[in-house]
DNA sequence: CTGTTAGCGCATTCAT
DNA sequence: ATGAATGCGCTAACAG
């Protein structure tokens, strides 16, 4: 006797296997107290009906939607797509589904997110916030009162928990690398500086610079090929030009790659280039690609995993995690080929 | 006065405003049928309650979630990841989240991919379904009762709609290139051969091999670096060996790039190479990869606004769209460089 | 234009 | 071990 939608309701179940709807409800949550004839009964039914629990249902006497929203810049970046595979596996092991929504770091959009995330009453949040914390961001993430983590970037509260890569090590380590291949003159090649990792990234670069006493040579300005060409060349044109470019992220490792095939500039001999984060065929190009890579995988695993924590209720404080990033060593720099 | 989750409700909102919950309820729906002032004064009370609604009894009570379900094999596929950007972008217009599932292209993971959308009242699907349909398949697709439009490849049944791209043409166009570059020795590398798409372009190879009186060379084994390796060196050292190679997927196109730099075949000198989808770097790696592009984009966004279509309740028959690809010329397949 | 009331499907006291 | 009844937050009749 199926309703409206003709799907059968935990009470069509429990009519029909002529038993109360608090038995039906047991066997749905584990069957504990039930007698096991009983159970094997109802099971029956309903898979013979073919029912299913509504979750929606669920969530308004539970409070608890089993949903856990994620926020990222976007799905298309190879690196957030990998983490947000890995918050999917994780989560569908503890019976949560994920909503995703992108920002494109874009502020006004992520309220949006919050707000929509805020409506369907999700359990728990993953973000990677454009900016650590604007008032209004603060504001509605106490609204949203759910356990947050914050990822790959931190908000400004430590009352969230946050999973990082220590970008201002690494920075240091990339550099390092090229001053130890002699590199005197490298350019940094950044990217929205407002990015907190970008910041941290360019200061792990200037801390190297400084207390070798070379300059630092900064460039912001490499959001898309043309940007990237322009810095890059105009650097290369001045006295004593530059004889390595480190590249901040993903997309300006590649345009710098590009920059330098399309200009014929010898790579490593002439310059030298070191990307932060790897990415698909960083081995393949020739010269193949030294980079900083990011385990992501163990990153979205930790996040997860700690959400998964707050939202079990027990209270855990907030934790500040980094993880390590290790130098992938590849022809790029200026290193030998390996076997 | 709001409830044990803090978290004001609407009849909290009616009690502050002093107003039956009716009103308020307009107020959420668009706000018809109520006089300005009210109207504004209600929404003052709202804000600043901070309240939202909860989606969840919005569900129960409309019986729409205002979710959509995709289900792709994976999200760190390029392809598959630009397809979900666009789903997210398209359905958020439309107040729609995205709950997303990967399956891996395994049928049983996809069953329970289903049986969780089913609990969550998804009222759409966008499924990539790894077969055409086994019948546990239909019957679940049955049984969740909501509109459903196949993406990349088709259902077998024809109660779905489906939006395709042309693989068969593609290949076929694919192949014509090749032979006009005066390759004879073709060979066609696959992919999982149960997958409706390699199937298509596989038939699409072999109708022109056949009619211009080549041989068709198909190896299907190229999952992993090594298996696609073994593939290719066995039929270049067969008598004749082989002058093109034709990649029928994106990983297999990479695949095959790698074995023949790192062999030292040249390319395109000695054998051309033509892949099947577009990839981020193909046009940096020297040589440049021409491929078969598939305008994922326009795909995604058919598909999404097919199925709302479908979900708009004007009962929309079942529509089997192919969306046309381009051949991208670049440098692997011989053709002179541009410009 | 506005308010009262009765469920949507489920979990949960409190009985038995 | 089992069942009857109440309410989670919201919308949709119906009045008025």
């Amino acid at each position: 006797m199926p309703n409206r939608n003709n799907r059968p309701t935990l009470s069509d179940v429990a009519k029909l296997a002529e038993v109360g709807t608090t038995t039906v409800s047991r066997v749905i949550n584990g069957g504990q107290h039930v007698a096991p004839e009983m159970l094997a009964r109802i099971q029956r039914v309903m898979t013979e009906l073919g029912y299913q629990p509504n979750q929606a249902a669920r969530s308004l006497k539970n409070a608890r939607s089993k949903t856990i929203g994620l926020i990222i810049p976007s799905i298309t970046d190879p690196f957030f797509a990998h983490f947000a595979a890995v918050v999917e596996s994780v989560a569908r092991q503890q019976d949560y589904v994920v909503l995703l929504l992108t920002s494109h770091d874009r502020g006004e959009r992520e309220l949006v997110d919050l707000e929509i995330f805020e409506r369907h009453r999700v359990d728990g949040l993953l973000i990677a916030p454009p900016r650590t914390g604007s008032k209004a961001l603060m504001e509605q993430l106490k609204r949203l009162s759910v356990p947050v983590v914050a990822i790959d970037r931190p908000l400004s509260s430590q009352n969230y928990s946050r999973v990082l890569c220590d970008n201002y090590l690494a920075a240091q380590h990339a550099m390092q690398h090229l001053v130890k291949h002699g590199r005197k003159k490298i350019l940094v090649l950044g990217g929205d500086p407002n990015l907190y990792t970008i910041r941290q990234r360019v200061d792990g670069c200037v801390s190297i610079t400084s207390s070798v006493g070379l300059d630092s040579i900064v460039e912001m300005e490499a959001a898309d090929y043309p940007s990237a060409e322009a810095a890059i060349m105009k650097r290369m044109k001045q006295k004593g030009g530059i004889d390595a470019i480190f590249a901040l992220y993903n997309q300006s490792t590649i345009y710098a790659y590009e920059v330098l095939q399309n200009h014929g500039i010898p790579v490593p001999q002439r310059v030298s280039l070191i990307g932060f984060d790897d990415f698909t065929l960083a081995s393949t190009l020739r010269p193949s690609v030294t980079v900083v890579g990011q385990a992501v995988a163990d990153m979205a695993k930790t996040a997860t995993q700690l959400l998964l924590n707050h939202m079990s209720g027990e209270t855990v404080s907030p934790q500040q995690i980094e993880i390590a990033t290790n130098l992938v060593i590849r022809q790029s720099c200026g290193c030998p080929p390996s076997t």
